[in-house]
Formats: C-alpha cells, sequence, structure tokens
DNA sequence: CTGATGATCAGCT
DNA sequence: GCTGATCATCAGT
C-alpha cells in the first residue's frame, strides 16, 4: 500500500464508553500509521491487550500507583502512552476518561505501508521484523518517549478507520508476561488467530492464506 | 522448531 | 540498587 494522504482517524468516542477489553478487540485490523522522518511506514493491528486501570493487577496503575513515567495513562482517551521496558519501548493507547488510567498495549503489527523502510530498521528477518510490542517500535524506529501525551488528532502516530481488516476469527489467552490471579489472567490478550505477525506464534498455527483476515 | 535462560536500561526508591 | 506489560540466543526435540 502506498502512502496514504487522506484517511479518518478514530475518534474519541472509539475509545470511551464501553469496557477497554471491548476497544482492545475492535483494534485489530485497524491500519496504525506513523509519519517518520524516513517516510511513511505502518501497519495492520493483530494483537493487543487491555489493561484496566486501579483495579487490574498486572496495570502500570494498579492500586493508584501514578509516577511521573505513568502519567500519560491518566490524560484524555486516544491519547499516546510509550513507556521503556527492559531496555525497548512498548505502545499503549490510552482508553476512557481523563483520570481513568486503563489503556491498549499494542503487541502485533503486520507491515503494509513502508515495508522497506521498518525492515531496514530491524535486522531480524520474516515475521520477527514487529511479532512484539519492543519489536513494532524498533521496526517503526521509536527509541524514546517524546510522543507521550499526544493525541491522535495531532500525532505523527495514529490509528485510522479507513481501509481496516476484519479478523475471520479473534482469538484469546492470558497476557504475556503478567502473572497475577486467576480472575485476571484470561481475558485480556487478543489476536487475529492465525496471524503471522502476532508474538509467540509456533509456525503450524500460521494460515499462509489468508493470514486469518476475512477475504471477501 | 520450541522452550528456557541471561542480557539490559529507564524509572523509581 | 532493584524491578519489569521484553528480546535474542542456545540447547534439546
Amino acid at each position: 500500500m502506498a502512502p496514504l494522504q487522506n484517511y479518518h482517524v478514530l475518534a474519541d468516542e472509539f475509545f470511551t464508553n464501553r469496557p477497554t477489553a471491548d476497544i482492545a478487540q475492535d483494534l485489530l485490523g485497524k491500519l496504525l500509521i506513523y509519519d517518520s522522518p524516513a517516510g511513511q511506514v505502518g501497519g495492520y493491528i493483530v494483537e493487543t491487550e487491555a489493561y484496566l486501570g486501579t483495579e487490574d493487577p498486572g496495570a502500570h496503575a494498579y492500586q493508584g500507583k501514578h509516577g511521573r513515567a505513568n502519567d500519560p495513562l491518566y490524560s484524555e482517551a486516544g491519547s499516546i502512552y510509550i513507556y521503556a521496558i527492559r531496555g525497548f519501548y512498548a505502545f499503549d493507547v490510552v482508553t476512557q476518561a481523563n483520570n481513568e488510567p486503563q489503556g491498549v498495549l499494542i503487541r502485533g503489527l503486520e507491515p503494509a505501508i513502508g515495508e522497506s523502510i521498518m525492515r531496514h530498521n530491524r535486522t531480524r528477518p520474516g515475521f520477527e521484523l514487529s511479532n512484539g510490542p519492543g519489536k513494532l517500535m524498533q521496526a517503526l524506529n521509536i527509541h524514546d518517549t517524546k510522543m507521550n501525551y499526544q493525541h491522535f488528532a495531532d500525532s505523527s502516530i495514529k490509528i485510522i478507520q479507513d481501509y481496516a481488516k476484519i479478523p475471520r476469527q479473534v482469538a484469546q489467552s492470558q497476557r504475556i508476561g503478567v502473572r497475577t490471579a486467576a480472575e485476571w489472567t484470561d481475558h485480556y490478550r487478543y489476536f487475529v488467530s492465525g496471524n503471522p505477525y502476532v508474538s509467540k506464534t509456533r509456525k503450524r498455527d500460521i494460515d499462509f492464506a489468508t493470514y486469518g483476515w476475512k477475504t471477501n
């Protein structure tokens, strides 16, 4: 797909007024684009995780934790929250109203725009381009938190409503790298079943014919 | 190919 | 100093 000039970012209402778990599922198939210094890059969201605020033992805002690093989570819906983890960076969309620190972690991207630029940003071959939260940030060439607090309406990163794909089947699992009580572990990671850019996908589970998208 | 292990660094205490 | 919403490597199928 060639770089896009005409599109509509997802409205603020997309990120409010319903459970963050629902928002995380509806983000699958949406196109994320980034106007990087090297040119426009982007891809389809294939894996997400929901983080549900102060009650969620896996969330950065658990028990009201609130500091400089996670403050963007407390800002308005549709804002960007980037954080550092073990030498890498990861990317969240903030959901719900101000001061309601919920968000959706973007964990996998199927490249669609500027793939050659993304490949140049990563040394690993094949699907390892962007099948994980830290990996996709390397592919986008984002290595800091400077875009924190920016809103999709006026950021060089955005998630748009045009050109979206529809998953044939959305699968769910426990969240990766989060170990908490059982009631919080089962249902908050969502992914396009059969898509190879989903992290931890086994080769035999890839649907090479459709990559897990509806084709008609 | 798959599962386990060590590396690594920003942010908090 | 310590702690991860992780990644690349390696040894065993």
